[in-house]
RNA sequence: GGGCGAAUGGCGGAACUGGUAGACGCGCACGACUCAAAAUCGUGUUUCGCAAGAAGUGAGAGUUCGAUUCUCUCUUCGCCCA
């Protein structure tokens, strides 16, 4: 009996994969396909954990696939531009291309020791001049499309760096590098048009059945669909402002309106710009951050106008207009009516500045004196104070109603908004895709000719801390064509634009006439399971929707809407978290235990604080280093136990003991082999009985059935059983072609988990079989005893082992001799039978 | 504050459309092998009880012959949004 030595296997069967393209991709017309894509990484450097469990849980999908008999398109690739690629190369001196491209390499060699079925003659990387001239293509041909503008927005700006920074830049309203304050500045940016698709991206959810519906929720939230009405205030008072266009959800309440609010970048703010005053109020505003949580959670301010504005419901109502840091220029028409009585921010604002409150819904019919002082109500009731509106029911009635009046008489108009913003696409980084634009001497944008694509990257071998790099660099920026100067568009596009069609990408990784061959992309898209961390549930999903609906539109070639039909969102890896006296981190590494205590290594006096279990991140240095487990384990064992403890859309925790558990698990498997190997040479001349094959049949419905529905914790659980199952029935007589016959199929089944050890056994053992996904037989998996439950009055009294189908009538018979059970039953006849035949039998008494 | 989801032994978790709660693994205990230990193998392991038995899936109600599963109320936790 030898040991299992899995790196010598893993290596033999990696190299075998590797030479014979075992894993490389054709459109084969005649095959069913099946897309499965796995979110590609982001080369940081080394794989991770996360890594190993999303890659595991794909392999395992595409191998049960292909054994099913589906032409597998499993690629991988790389999100190689981004921001860290600057901050190493700034670090290190390094330029960003060299950094990136030993990253890939190391990260390439260690995700091929994980034995992964990936074809990686498509893989592509998003920071190659292949992959960017295309994304450069798209990008004009969105711009021809009308799906690119330009516009002034607000960026976070470090005053110090001299550069724009990325929301999670910003720590407590200061940049992370400098320190310094950051300011909100308005920039002219590229932006894609995806609010154009609101709609179309909301309606889609509800077709995307294979997703988890969290996600949908999720997006559907995102974009924000609400249902209202834009009103026009007529202001009384000013030569300069006649009116004011608000949008709300709420026009129900417009009686208890006490005043207007503005966004100070409101075009009316143009009028006071010169009003000291409100230059230091707007100021103020610029220093709470850009998202919509910061400004919620900031305390509500105004600057008073002059202004009076009409309440178009009773001309005699006439309120003040604010302008208030509450309120947003991207949302409606960045103007909204305070009611105070029924929104808790219109309330505060209200109470800071001493204005009306006048309650205009009361929850219950009767209740005429209920009145809001402090806490606003939202909830649902009837109008009153409200004039002709007054006893309209709330929300159901009131809205529409009132849309409906004002329309009537053209004060406003019914009107859907959605929370979606577009797209800002730019970026002032180096390590990103150049945007294919120029502006002549006027500063009018102009494409660069499809002719002159890839717009290159320039070679930067030295990064300056501040300001944008691509700014800098005349002889990049200034360009000559057509005899006519122009400048280069010096920023560069955001990294979701080159996740959000890099599935379209492997259909033609290498095609250099477009991103992708019409032909290629029919066949293979969409992709029909991909899998991914939730934390990309909105960004780049919505992203690459959108994306792929931008594609389709005004494309006669090309009509898919959505890319993915089914998502999986796996869970994170998890490890206890460990603290040294000085409450400082420590490594696993670092930890060692000494009599069922955790201790220092190395230093058995210094107790080690566990915490609890946290998903793996380099702060906490709870990460474990799957290099290392490789190493020691071999990656049968660590993809064994990845998919092992938890299910897997579920956080897993990573153990020492689990993983130790896999790894003997593995070797347990490999002396049952020799086991099952030399019990075939004996070649008994007939079979003990149907054991065997009934059981097997059994393990291969349970093992298709937890494949197909993600259950693959239970899948190594059936696995674990079959183990102890084959184990001891070996020990019995069977013929060499029902041993042959039952067990090269559970070899199969171990294929998409333990690939390298699972070919090495069906190798060793030289069965001439199809590795194909093996079918179970129906009539076979029934046994002919069952197990009945013996209820009396509910309770369980009785598990009785009887003849399949055996009726009520003798089983009932057979109860009544029972000596355990005559106690219950009594001499009475039962009131009531419950018979569900081969399950349970209740008798009421 | 709103939305979504979850809660099952010492731990991770299993249980098909309501029908044997606790599969499988970890841990633990005992035993075998050993001078001993590790490794390995075997047995046991929801709780209380010597046992017969009883209780038991976050708490409380409801529907049902029967509820981890369905309905309602509550508690706690997690995620997302604000």
């Amino acid at each position: 009996m030898d040991r299992y030595n899995f790196k010598i296997i893993e290596e033999k069967w990696q190299k075998y994969w590797e030479d014979n393209k075992v894993f490389s991709t054709k459109i084969k017309k005649n095959k069913k396909k099946f897309y499965c894509l796995e979110m590609f990484p982001y080369p940081s450097g080394k794989i991770h954990m996360g890594h190993v469990r999303n890659y595991t849980i794909g392999d395992v999908l595409a191998r049960f696939k292909s054994l099913q008999g589906y032409n597998v398109l499993h690629p991988m690739g790389w999100d190689s531009f981004g921001m860290p690629a600057e901050n190493a190369a700034r670090q290190n001196n390094l330029d960003p291309k060299t950094w990136t491209e030993k990253n890939i390499s190391n990260m390439k060699s260690q995700l091929k020791k994980l034995g992964l079925s990936i074809d990686w003659d498509r893989e592509i990387s998003t920071c190659t001049p292949e992959y960017y001239k295309h994304q450069q293509e798209f990008f004009l041909e969105l711009y021809d499309k009308g799906l690119v503008y330009k516009k002034e927005q607000y960026v976070n700006w470090d005053p110090i760096d001299q550069t724009v920074l990325a929301n999670e830049q910003v720590i407590d309203g200061k940049g992370w590098r400098s320190g310094a304050t950051v300011e909100r500045k308005k920039l002219s940016q590229w932006f894609f048009n995806i609010n154009k698709f609101s709609e179309q991206l909301l309606e889609n959810l509800d077709t995307l059945k294979e997703w988890p519906n969290k996600v949908k929720v999720m997006q559907k939230n995102w974009i924000g669909k609400s249902f209202g009405c834009e009103i026009n205030f007529k202001i009384t008072n000013s030569k300069d402002v006649n009116e004011i266009k608000c949008f709300t959800t709420r026009p129900d309440t417009l009686f208890g309106m006490s005043f207007l609010a503005l966004s100070v970048d409101h075009p009316i703010a143009k009028l006071y710009e010169n009003n000291n005053n409100f230059i230091k109020f707007k100021k103020e505003c610029s220093k709470v951050g850009t998202t919509e949580e910061a400004i919620a959670n900031a305390e509500k301010q105004g600057f008073k106008t002059e202004l009076l504005a009409i309440n178009p419901l009773d001309n005699n109502i006439k309120v003040p207009v604010y302008f208030a840091n509450f309120v947003l220029m991207d949302y409606g028409f960045g103007a909204v009516f305070g009611c105070p009585a029924h929104d808790q921010r219109d309330l505060d604002f209200a109470l800071k500045y001493k204005l009306k409150v006048k309650t205009v819904v009361k929850p219950d019919e009767n209740e005429n004196d209920f009145s809001v002082t402090n806490k606003a109500y939202t909830g649902p009731g009837f109008l009153f104070n409200s004039s002709f509106l007054d006893g309209l029911k709330c929300p159901e009635e009131s809205i529409i109603q009132t849309i409906e009046y004002l329309e009537k008489k053209n004060l406003g108009n019914k009107k859907i908004n959605f929370r979606l913003k577009d797209w800002g696409v730019s970026r002032q980084r180096y390590w990103g895709c150049p945007i294919p634009i120029m502006y002549d001497e006027n500063g009018n944008p102009h494409k660069i000719p499809r002719d002159k694509l890839p717009v290159k990257l320039p070679e930067i071998t030295k990064l300056e801390p501040t300001g944008n790099p691509l700014d800098k660099l005349k002889e990049w920026k200034e360009v000559n064509i057509d005899d006519t100067k122009y400048i280069r568009e010096t920023d560069t596009l955001d990294t979701f634009v080159d996740s959000s069609w890099y599935f379209l990408r492997f259909c033609s990784p290498k095609n250099n006439e477009y991103g992708f061959k019409d032909e290629e992309v029919k066949y293979w898209m969409p992709v029909d399971q991909y899998i991914g961390g939730v934390e990309h549930a909105i960004l780049h999903l919505l992203y690459s929707r959108f994306f792929m609906m931008a594609i389709s539109y005004k494309n006669e070639n090309i009509n898919i809407e959505e890319p993915f039909t089914g998502l999986f969102t796996q869970g994170m890896v998890c490890h206890e978290t460990y603290k040294n006296e000085k409450n400082e981190w420590l490594s696993p590494d670092e930890v060692e235990t000494l009599d069922g205590k955790k201790v220092e290594k190395g230093n058995p006096t210094k107790i080690v604080k566990v915490g609890p279990s946290e998903s793996m991140s380099k702060s906490k240095k709870n990460t474990i280093d799957p290099e290392k487990i490789i190493e020691n384990y071999g990656a049968d064992a660590a993809r064994l136990f990845i998919l092992s403890d938890s299910p897997p859309e579920k956080d897993v925790q990573w153990s020492d003991e689990g993983i130790n558990s896999s790894h003997k698990f593995i070797q347990k498997l490999w002396l049952l082999n020799q086991k099952i190997s030399s019990e075939i040479l004996k070649d008994h001349d007939s079979d003990v009985g149907n054991n065997l094959t009934k059981h097997t049949n059994q393990y291969l419905k349970k093992m298709t059935d937890n494949l197909t529905s993600f259950s693959y914790n239970v899948l190594i659980a059936n696995l674990h059983e079959i183990y102890s199952f084959l184990n001891k029935e070996i020990q019995k007589k069977y013929t060499k072609k029902t041993i042959i016959d039952n067990y090269s199929k559970i070899l199969i089944t171990m294929l998409p988990i333990i690939p390298h050890y699972a070919s090495e056994c069906l190798e060793k053992n030289n069965f001439k079989i199809d590795k194909v996904w093996p079918n179970y037989n129906e009539a076979i998996l029934k046994d002919d005893h069952v197990n009945i439950v013996v209820q009396i009055n509910g309770k369980k009294r009785d598990l009785l082992n009887v003849e399949r189908d055996t009726l009520e009538k003798s089983l009932l018979k057979y109860i009544k001799t029972k000596n355990n059970l005559k106690k219950y039953l009594g001499e009475k006849e039962p009131k009531k039978i419950i018979f569900i035949k081969n399950k349970i039998i209740n008798i009421i008494i």
